[in-house]
DNA sequence: GTCTATAATCAGATAGAC
DNA sequence: GTCTATCTGATTATAGAC
């Protein structure tokens, strides 16, 4: 088994007593953009769970939209530095552990900062201008190169010929949906997406699906 | 390859004219609620793009709680047709034959209705009242139906003793989670998710991807 | 069943004092 | 940087005519 770096992403206690005005505003408004989308979210909701007044808001951010692209450049930097750590781990690997390294790391990422799952769900749903923002800040970059190296390796012979765009949302889903929907998961089956006995036992279990399958390897070649 | 059978689900094309005002209020509230979630959508602009004037709608359904209870019972509808179309084709097949059509007919269900996915996520990302109202509605039972299944197949041999839960949510998630984010697809790699070679190729993605894996057969075996 | 008119509240945003 | 006070418009909801 191949262990991801742990990148240090910040606590999500959303301690509004924390850090400055501006920063107290920032993470609630992440929480709160992701939680309820743009359309569901109040400024004024914001900077009362801030602990400041909305004129405030205001004054740091000049409109609501400015408001969620900061947030968005916020939890984006924590995604970079997220990527530049995975890549330093990926080098020189052969390509089926790459590949495992990088679902265990989205699996990690998305359990330690569900927000950002979450709000490109919102808005890649809607499209439109904060989507396109997103798109701007090359979001898409690794997926890119996730679907570069499925390609490789099915050049190189180690994966199978299925299209990349498809396998590449696939794991993508799978790796956050279960941390986006995480209420409907603790109801369903009482489980604690944040606890790290369950976060690695959803990596565990994504590998091996994505890898080699539910089937047992009998069943599975006569299939 | 499984065929499941393709269940007659309402058609999407939102014709703001067809139907009296409450099936025309009906069908836009729950567009509405899948594209911008609960406190995103207003009733004013339901009315709008239903024709009608915005009492209307409270004079049908008496709040804005009650018109989204109502929209998901209409949905509901569809989804329990749906699965009993499943459960007619499941009947005397093989386990893995039962999993694949499972598979197919949570892609095919989403690409015909990615609404119920969109609000399904919404609420099981923000839990509260309306969440329960779903699980009061039994959306969890298909999934447990999904669980006990692969658990017999564990017992059977023909499935990997994998934790059920993780592996329920994320073929879920791959499932729906492609059509839900339709924009970023688009944006992304120019597929349209309603476009039925594209469907079918997510569908055959899936099932190859959960049955038997990313990996080709000898790489799987050593690894 | 559908409308007009309107009440009460809340949203995002601005002006100006400190 | 942070506040109080306020403006404008949109929202949910109600009353009452037809």
């Amino acid at each position: 088994m191949v262990e991801p770096a742990r990148a240090t992403v910040a606590g999500n206690g959303a301690d509004a007593t924390a850090g400055n005005g501006r920063d107290r505003i920032l993470r609630v408004a992440l929480e709160e953009f992701a939680a309820n989308g743009f359309e569901g979210t109040s400024m004024a909701h914001i900077a009362r769970r801030a602990g400041v007044t909305q004129p405030l808001v205001h004054y740091h951010f000049a409109s609501k939209d400015a408001l969620w692209r900061a947030a968005v450049d916020n939890v984006l930097g924590l995604v970079n530095q997220s990527l530049e750590a995975l890549r330093y781990e990926l080098e020189g690997r052969p390509g089926p552990e790459q590949l495992e390294l990088i679902l265990r790391t989205m699996v990690r990422f998305n359990s330690l900062c569900p927000e950002f799952g979450r709000i490109v769900a919102y808005e890649g749903a809607l499209g439109g201008e904060r989507l396109q923002y997103l798109f701007d800040k090359q979001v898409d970059v690794p997926y890119r190169d996730a679907g570069d190296l499925l390609r490789q390796g099915a050049e190189d012979g180690w994966a199978k010929h299925l299209p990349v765009e498809h396998v590449v949302i696939a794991t993508a889903a799978a790796a956050a949906y279960f941390f986006v929907i995480k209420e409907t998961v603790a109801q369903m089956y009482g489980l604690d997406v944040h606890d790290p006995t369950v976060v690695d036992a959803h990596a565990d279990t994504v590998v091996e699906l994505f890898l080699h399958g539910l089937l047992t390897p009998t069943e599975s070649a006569d299939a």
